[in-house]
DNA sequence: AATGAAGGCAACCGCAGAAGG
DNA sequence: GCCTTCTGCGGTTGCCTTCAT
């Protein structure tokens, strides 16, 4: 198991290869094949040791080698070998015909761990992070909206339940007499703070009933733990600690001038998920079945807190009652899953910077 | 236009396993 | 069975390019 003691000689050249040099090689190869590495820069006329020589040939010299930008079916692919197979570069370079292991674990290391990063994915295992820094510029604004939430629900004699004086606001740019296009604005402004404070509350339930992660000690009821719980909606959408089933953020429908259609991108900035797509996530987190082996199919997607974002179809007489329904719907369900979740005003979220970026 | 930071990529390093003597 | 050599793999580094200030 000795090492090769090739590089280890002195004399020979190191660094970029010269185009004088690829020739040589190429020229060999292509007219003795490689046969042994070692003897192969002396026959070839390289300076160059055996190792270098394979390198340079199977990176980048090898007439197969696919070369430009990865498509979106070869991010695709990357990402769910990956959370199957971790840094098995070589594995999964067999599953991409023209690539090197190199040139993957290139891309993976500067783009798609990145990505995972941003959106609160641990790259090495495909599951939500679960740290509490990771979302704290989600938890920043949270705080400052949950201010602004308390102030209002206090000047209109809310008793300090944001979701009250959401509604009461609602109630006021609904009744007709609310000043126009002013109460509309009131409106979307409430229809945004019960959002979020509807992601407080189902956040917290999760963080409750899993019963581990960073802020399960804490109350439910607690301020601080509806931030925590925020944390990790933020971070990990709804997918419940403990989760044995990694998941890998991929390309999700997208609705465009009524249609739905799959976007190229991986990552979107603001998914709008499919019913498929909440289907799969429901199955993913246990309420229909299907488990890894329906990721795997999927090839995984956003957790459900986009799914939040897909309820363009469906009506609700009481607007409040969503957030019930949300809280629960990251498993309890009723049939059908979640994918019929009513909410009145997505529209507004969707160009929301602030929801955009929470999504 | 100059400069520093960040991104991207080719190449190197060192470890581990397979193969052969 | 042991030792040496060879090959493959994954991690890391350093250089070049691009972008931002």
């Amino acid at each position: 198991m000795g090492r090769s003691p090739c590089c280890d000689e002195s004399g020979l050249k190191k660094g970029p290869w010269t185009p004088e040099e690829d020739e040589k090689l190429l020229h060999y190869i292509q007219k003795n094949g490689h046969g042994s590495w070692r003897t192969l820069p002396r026959l070839a006329g390289l300076n160059r040791c055996g190792k270098s020589c394979r390198l340079r040939w199977t990176n980048y010299l090898r007439p197969d080698i696919k070369r430009g930008k990865f498509s979106q079916e070869e991010e695709q692919t990357i990402l769910h070998l990956h959370s199957i197979l971790g840094n098995k570069w070589s594995a999964i370079a067999t599953h991409l015909p023209g690539r090197t292991d190199n040139e993957i674990k290139n891309f993976w290391n500067t783009h798609l761990k990145k990505r995972l990063i941003q959106m609160g994915f641990d790259p090495m295992t495909h599951r939500p992070r679960t740290d509490f820094f990771a979302a704290l510029p989600q938890l920043i604004a949270l705080a400052t909206l949950r201010g602004q939430l308390a102030a209002t629900a206090c000047g209109g004699g809310g008793g300090g339940d944001p979701a009250a004086a959401a509604a009461q606001i609602m109630q006021g740019a609904g009744g007709g007499g609310g000043g126009g296009g002013g109460g509309a604005d009131v409106a979307i402004q409430a229809a945004k703070m019960q959002y979020l404070q509807c992601l407080l509350q189902s956040a917290a339930s999760t963080i409750a009933s899993a019963g581990s992660g960073g802020g399960a000690a804490m109350s439910a009821h607690d301020a601080d733990a509806a931030l925590a719980a925020a944390a990790a909606a933020a971070t990990c959408s709804s997918s419940p600690a403990g989760s044995s089933v990694p998941i890998t953020p991929t390309a999700v429908g997208h609705s465009v001038g009524g249609q739905t259609q799959t976007t190229p991108c991986a990552f979107s900035e603001a998914p709008v998920i499919t019913s498929d797509d909440v289907e799969a996530n429901l199955r993913l987190l246990g309420c229909g079945g299907g488990g890894a082996d329906a990721f795997a199919c999927h090839g995984g997607s956003l957790p459900p807190l986009a799914d939040l974002s897909d309820v363009t179809t469906t009506t609700m007489t009481n607007p409040l009652d969503w957030c019930s329904a949300t809280a629960s719907s990251s498993c309890g369900g009723g049939g059908g899953g979640g994918a019929s979740s009513p909410f009145p005003w997505p529209e507004f979220f969707h160009d929301d910077p602030f929801i955009t970026d929470f999504l």
